[in-house]
DNA sequence: CAACGTCATGGGAGCGATCCCACGAGGTAT
DNA sequence: ATACCTCGTGGGATCGCTCCCATGACGTTG
């Protein structure tokens, strides 16, 4: 309660301050004893140096901010960043760092944003966000805070350092490997237009059915938002058509909750009646339908490898560009009837029937 | 780039760093003509005071930490704790602050979690947690840390102000609601031992039954841990049984889902094989079922109740106990069996068939 | 034994804000 | 005209730390 400050832990420990702070920050030249002494003056009294003050003179606070999509709903609703959280998250505490993340940025003006950035509450940032409105980026580089991104814009590179999938090329493995299980009718869930990977994943889908020599039906493409309900009711039309799709792919997971239901409502069965690839590998997903054949993103990894950009940045003042692209993976399981089609002993993380590596290189 | 300081600003501006001072702070006595000019020197730089330097003299840093569950696949994964935050930004928002979400616990020892506390980063903390074995409460105590509950433990109430359901009485209204539809084999679904609430929502399940003189068997009661695959795990179980339940209650609307899979599983119904009541009212699940009959919990305003019982204690120092009990509400909608039996134009968040006022007052 | 390092320790300066008080200008009441 | 208040402004002290430098004890070397 009472808050001690450093000069009274010396107080009490018969030390002056300086020998205190040389203890509090494993400094070497202190007499064993004497350290042995202070350490435990400072267990008793529970004793912590003050953040701020030691922030002023530092210049450091040891703190790195998470920044996420505007949406908080998005944002919890959507487990992937609950992964890329939790890799930036075991590499900061390894490196004696605190991630902290934003909420309710929804409910703060812009200049209020950009006093807290200026504020130097933060060291570093991981900005988690592909949308191209997105002001985050523009601010930070204008608030002169140090981050590092998750997602890029290929269109708009402002940003010196990233890590990112290729989407284009995770999104045609999906097709190709829909292609090649017979499908010629597939159809194509499209996320938010102002996130910056749904353009590149219906480019994969585009580029799959190019290279299968396969028509672009302008009428497969469904306008989603990457929730639930935008899957059912795209999924619904589709349905409708005169000659509707056999297969569909999906620009997220989440939005698979939707197209199943819309698939069972009709008396329809998945995979038959529609073979589905999703893009993700939600955990949460599996346990619902027939279960998903979809493509898995490195999230964690993308986590830790973005904290680890950012806090050699920070510490050994790395300013240059670095530009991460990690693999992807088709994850074969029930929903595209794969396992129907082919023995099922079949090795499910192994290589697609369609091209061989599904592990896209940088 | 430069980190400009309030030095800085007074002498471009021509003045001393006192009235710089008044100008950011909103403070009166200051000539409107010298206001202004020192506001756009400050706007034109991009000015904005080092929180630390400030924080050590104010002893304040408007912000406000938000601790939730240990494990972030929890917190991301249920949307609950994202309304609850939702309503923690609003208030903060509002009122000045800033919040912020811990993230990580799980990878920082007690010691470094302590230190952070008592570096006073933060002015105070909503700690969302029902779990009785969670030391968060007990080191934000020691560490002399402002905080608001949001859930509680009424067997070691050490919590001064805390904001909560009545999960007993919810339950026994599901519970008492599916027995109004004719059921007499109704199945539980528990959620994690270490969370209150799990036991809270039992003791709703007991008196339910116990009220309509329905025997409580062991057999139907499933101890869950939240998550969908348990729920599906689960309700094999229950269809298996000699004398398998015609009617499910989950503690929670995740769990549903497993629930859903495996009945379908089966080739059989919900509701007309097993009616299910669930407890949240996650809007994500609405999608994906006959649509859920659950109790809705107000999320939001516990965020906000939480959030103005902090503020008030920060800002007026109110300390006295405050223990604020919300209503919950029956959703009737598909799961349950209700609109087959009754009249479709029914009003369907009104009164359930059964006791009177399904809004339990505080 | 003098000269010189090395180590353990203490004290002063300074980080960048806020706050209190002093001070002068101008207005009002006596 | 004097006393007194109010308003606008500036400068010093201060918050609780870390860092730099001075100092003295002790050991090693020529």
């Amino acid at each position: 309660m009472s808050q001690l400050t450093i000069e009274d832990i010396a107080r009490i420990a018969g030390v002056s301050r300086s020998t205190v702070s040389r203890v509090l920050n494993g400094q070497p030249n202190v007499r064993p004893s004497v350290r042995d002494r202070v350490q435990e003056v400072i267990n008793s009294y529970g004793y912590a140096p003050q953040a701020a003050a030691r922030q002023l003179v530092m210049r450091k606070t040891r703190l790195i901010g998470l920044i996420l999509p505007d949406n908080a709903h998005h944002l919890f609703g959507n487990p992937i960043f609950a992964e890329i959280a939790r890799g930036v998250s075991q590499v900061c505490a390894q490196r004696g760092y605190t991630p902290m993340l934003f909420i309710g940025r929804q409910d703060m003006d812009e200049a209020t944003f950009f006093s807290l950035l200026r504020g130097r509450h933060f060291d570093g940032v991981v900005l988690i966000s592909s949308d191209r409105q997105d002001r985050s980026a523009a601010m930070l580089r204008e608030a002169g805070m140090p981050y590092v991104r998750v997602g890029h814009d290929p269109e708009d590179d402002q940003d010196l350092q990233y890590v990112d999938v290729d989407n284009v090329a995770a999104a045609r493995v999906a097709v190709e490997h829909l292609i090649a299980l017979g499908h010629r009718r597939i159809a194509m869930l499209k996320g938010l237009a102002k996130d910056v990977c749904t353009h590149a994943r219906l480019e994969g889908y585009r580029q799959a059915l190019a290279a299968a020599g396969l028509p672009f039906d302008e009428a497969l493409v469904g306008d989603g938002d990457w929730t639930p309900a935008s899957g059912y009711a795209w999924t619904r039309r589709f349905l409708d058509l005169p000659e509707p799709p056999t297969a569909l792919f999906s620009s997220n997971d989440m939005m698979v909750a939707g197209v199943v239901r819309a698939v069972q409502e009709r008396g329809l069965k998945v995979p038959d009646d529609l073979a589905i690839v999703g893009f993700d590998d939600l955990l949460q997903t599996t346990m619902i339908f027939p279960e998903l054949t979809t493509i898995r993103q490195p999230c964690v990894e993308m986590g830790t490898r973005a904290a680890e950009l950012l806090l050699d940045q920070l510490e050994h003042n790395r300013r240059e560009r670095a530009q991460i692209i990690l693999p992807t993976s088709l994850i074969i399981r029930e929903s595209c009837g794969y396992r129907r089609r082919v023995a099922a002993s079949v090795e499910v993380k192994a290589a697609a029937p369609t091209a061989g590596d599904l592990q896209q290189p940088s």
